[in-house]
DNA sequence: GAAATCTACGAAAACCCTTTCGAAAAGGTA
DNA sequence: TACCTTTTCGAAAGGGTTTTCGTAGATTTC
């Protein structure tokens, strides 16, 4: 345990007595402002180093009005979705000296607000929410001191600015790359029908059909995100439509299921049967046989980009309102083009 | 975008002035200290509710000489053990109100000492350090001037408190449950040789074996942590020892692949071929066929122990040095045992 | 009615830093 | 020598809060 209790950290004014200047001398030593000579800023910087003086952000915050943080609010830490944002974000705040305070609020409404009020107290320069769904969650409000900037689900508010993965373009990504690899037959798979993220991106795919003058074979199947579904799902599918050639699945999980069934049924990925999944988790899709297509949404870019914006808005920039979807990716892997 | 620009935060003399009332009144009125009469107290509390004033935590702070905060340094945000630490002790701080800077070093260790000096500078009254890995990382040093307590990878330094998960009893615990199974032939297919985590297990379960009086079957097989690896390892495995009953795995993804494998050839788990994981990855633990066994680490509550300590520190309490040892627990599942 | 005791409030210090402005010292010019 | 410029430094304010201590007024006691 590293534990010098007692060792108070030094002070500005405990560098400026031992190196015999005034403490508004010490700073503008350490500060490269005003005149001071070459020999007094040298010593003061010697000094400060020895007693390995750093210099108290609060105090310092105090004075200027900005504490270069940011809070960053999260309604469900464990959602895999929230780490690519939260890494996205923590990485463009990290390179402008930004910290960020992280708040978790397990999705419960009355602890958002109460960390809300934390951050306020703690006087962040700007917030980003980062929801678990692509619905829409209810607008903090506009009451906020602060510039605030929701990440991955909505506010419900169009008056809030909000950044979020286009999942109508990755149905129509999807469908588009399957009917490039020749199919035409194809069925969609895909979670809880309630998720605007199904909606959004069965509305896409079927879009995409229909230019080429196409349907979905047979209704699209809801349940839940899960490979149990997807196998379970699958085997359902093959077994009344066997003249598929591809499935969209809503879900990096269902469409492992739906690998799992059709080996079981005999269908050959993707010779026989192409199979596209969603979210490009990689632990799923890279360790599938055979290697799993998907749609990546780009969530580190997507935290980047709301730390961008939050960093615009601090700096006075106005960066606009309304719901934002970012592009999205197509991820080729071997479960919809042979190797070779 | 919420942007009310220019609305300054209210502030206690903005209160104190509404309420006709001086500062330190207003002060001790918000806080319950001192002699306030009744009257005076509700008004100013109407007051502070009406101009939505909160106390600003940097000045509070500068006072009290505690800023109530404290710094979570990561090497490696995209791993998923840092996920439930990461949860855990940003739960047990959020029920103490403190708030947590994040501060992800991306395993780089000059990155590493910029963060560290960041949070330094902001005063936070103590430090996680959470590793990737359960091999000894460098110390911080024994110069920091607050707390700091290493999560997951131990420190290297014995002087420092460390708190990791017992990856030795966990060893033993997965053979242990094999044992009580019936299963005495068993091999173990782990991932890289050179993780601290593959050796300890390994150890762990040779000691639970040799008490039994028995011995693995074959060398233990390492490469790494993957699904492919755990197939192709299972597929050598079977061939050359066609009688093993059981397989402990070094990790769940390797124990999904080892499933898979089992499977195309024909054994049937739990009844010919027990299998057991390591992790417990919810994702891929309820979701092969059948669920898998697996050891879970109980991440969470090393993060909660992680903040515990900290919290008794930054109290004066001697929260104690070395590596702690915490331990993990065996989930069953349907890959060990058979459904009634 | 004077002295002692309470009660309610305010002034001011302290926390640590930055910045502005004025002053002193050093050097140069007439 | 008197005056001016340049350079270097320090005093002090300001930021928002908590806390200590002093004081004025109200109330009680003999």
């Amino acid at each position: 345990m590293t534990d010098t209790t007692g060792a108070r950290a030094a002070t500005l004014g405990d560098v400026a007595a031992r190196a015999g200047v005034s403490i508004s001398t010490a700073s503008k030593a350490l500060n490269d402002r005003g005149d001071v000579s070459a020999s007094t800023r040298a010593k003061v910087r010697a000094i400060a180093e020895e007693l390995s003086f750093t210099p108290n952000a609060m105090a310092r915050g105090l004075l200027a009005g900005r504490t270069g943080t940011v809070g960053l609010l999260t309604s469900d830490l464990e959602g895999r979705f929230m780490i690519p944002i939260l890494m996205g974000a923590e990485d463009a705040f990290g390179a402008g000296r930004i910290n960020v305070f992280l708040c978790d609020a397990r999705g419960d409404a009355i602890r958002e607000q109460h960390h809300l009020k934390e951050l306020l107290s703690r006087r962040v320069d700007g917030i980003i929410v980062v929801g678990r769904q692509t619905d829409a969650r209810p607008s903090l409000g506009q009451e906020i001191p602060v510039p605030v900037v929701y990440a991955y689900a909505p506010s419900d508010d169009p008056r809030d600015l909000s950044l979020t993965p286009d999942n109508y373009a990755g149905g129509r990504l999807a469908i588009e790359h399957l009917l490039s690899c020749g199919r035409r037959r194809i069925a969609h798979i895909s979670g809880d029908p309630t998720y605007a993220a199904a909606q959004d991106r069965l509305a896409g795919a079927r879009a995409a059909l229909a230019e080429a003058g196409l349907e979905l074979v047979g209704e699209p199947m809801f349940s839940e995100w899960t490979e149990h579904w997807g196998r379970d799902a699958a085997a359902m599918l093959l077994q009344q439509h066997p003249d598929i050639d591809a499935v969209f699945c809503g879900s990096d999980q269902i469409a492992r299921g739906v690998l799992d069934s059709a080996r079981d049924l005999g269908r050959t990925v993707p010779d026989d049967l192409a199979v596209i999944g969603y979210d490009n988790w990689e632990v799923l899709a890279t360790n599938s046989r055979p290697e799993l297509t998907s749609i990546d949404a780009n969530l580190q870019q997507l935290g980047r980009q709301a730390a961008l914006r939050v960093f615009d808005a601090i700096d006075g920039i106005d960066v606009g309102e309304g719901s934002h979807h970012l592009p999205v990716r197509l991820v080729i892997r071997g479960s919809t083009i042979a190797r070779r």
